[in-house]
DNA sequence: CGAAAATTTTAATCTAGATTAAAATAATGC
DNA sequence: GCATTATTTTAATCTAGATTAAAATTTTCG
């Protein structure tokens, strides 16, 4: 049982083990990989995984929250940087793509939500909607203030974030191609956005 | 074995079968679901499965084939029926969409194709990556006839089809909602295309 | 340095679920 | 209705991989 005293070490190999999960997961999907795959990204054996953690549900659980923080981080930025609906949701594209082809990657794709146990399932699926109905506010915020057309928010934000989300599954981590889609990804997400008046 | 001259019956059952398949393997993922749960979406027994499939594996693959047919299919619809290369991109995109949401659906989300064996992942893998070609062509046709406005057609394509791809994580069958999608996602994903002066 | 705590490994279990073979049932054509 | 073929089930195996316990190693710090 790790001891909180022990802050440093731990803490950082759990983060590390984190990252490395999430690499596996996103690539292989959850039962497909296997903790000795995810132990040999780390030069451990499968079984020192247990060290950090109860079993293999509460690795994905972990994941996720992780993954649950860092695009709630988007969010939350946006909403402080940004001025109308427009530009806080270019904001927000802008920073999750950051995060997520950063080095603060790889984050996890939350897509077996249905192999957790029942109480993480809730509780991440609650922070999944929260998420999902923060990005409609920012589009329904834009829309009032005549920033962002006339549209369906929910599956504007729908199609915006499935476009995030579904870059880990072509991006593996190339430098190159991190910086292009940082690059573009904002302006490719937002540009059916804009109101006739704002150009 | 099953013989050719049954067709009816037993196209009839692979058919379910890959349906059911596809809605497992998109809920669960790959080694999340069992072959008890698709057999029983069936009112079948795993082992009956074996009867239509030589095992797991090939039964992913063959859902995967049957998800690249169908998106084929869209992409050549688009290019025989649509105009300019923005028409085409809509187009795609409807007829993509409306395979996907409507009674042909479900679709398998290529989304463990690292599971498969070598050759059926190479096969896979380059289907995908025509599909994705072909779709990148009809941007830059639609940027030489200037129909679309300049961009780097490789970011656009995947972000336009991520989108799409990440469709079926959280639309589950319910008609309101697919006719929703069938209506909206067209324009939503390609607003953000049209050349300044196409309007 | 040397003891206590932290981390990792080795070597067993244990289990779900894939796979198979043989038997049972259903459908078809004569 | 009978014989043949198609389809499904029942009842075993078989195996990968999760999990655990005990032992070994490494780190920390007096």
């Amino acid at each position: 049982m790790p001891r909180p005293a022990t802050e440093n070490r731990f803490n950082r190999q759990h983060e590390r083990l984190l990252k490395a999960a999430a690499a596996c997961f996103n690539q292989k999907g959850y039962s497909g990989t296997s903790l000795r795959d995810v132990g040999g990204g780390l030069g451990l054996t499968d079984a020192a995984i247990y060290y950090y953690v109860r079993n293999k549900q509460e690795l994905v659980y972990q994941c996720y929250l992780r993954a649950a923080e860092l695009g709630w981080e988007a969010i939350e930025a946006a909403r402080v940087e940004g001025g109308t609906g427009l530009e806080q949701a270019r904001l927000y594209v802008e920073k999750h793509v950051e995060i997520l082809c950063g080095d603060r990657g790889p984050v996890a794709i939350m897509s077996e939500i249905p192999s957790l146990a029942d109480e993480h399932r809730r509780e991440i699926l609650s922070l999944s909607r929260k998420h999902s109905q923060a990005f409609e506010e920012i589009l329904q915020a834009g829309i009032d203030d005549g920033s962002i057309v006339e549209c369906d928010v929910r599956m504007t934000g729908n199609a915006i974030m499935g476009a995030i989300n579904w870059i880990p599954k072509w991006f593996h981590g190339d430098t190159k191609t991190a910086s292009r889609i940082i690059q573009e990804f904002p302006a490719i997400l937002t540009a059916g956005l804009a109101a006739r008046d704002s150009a």
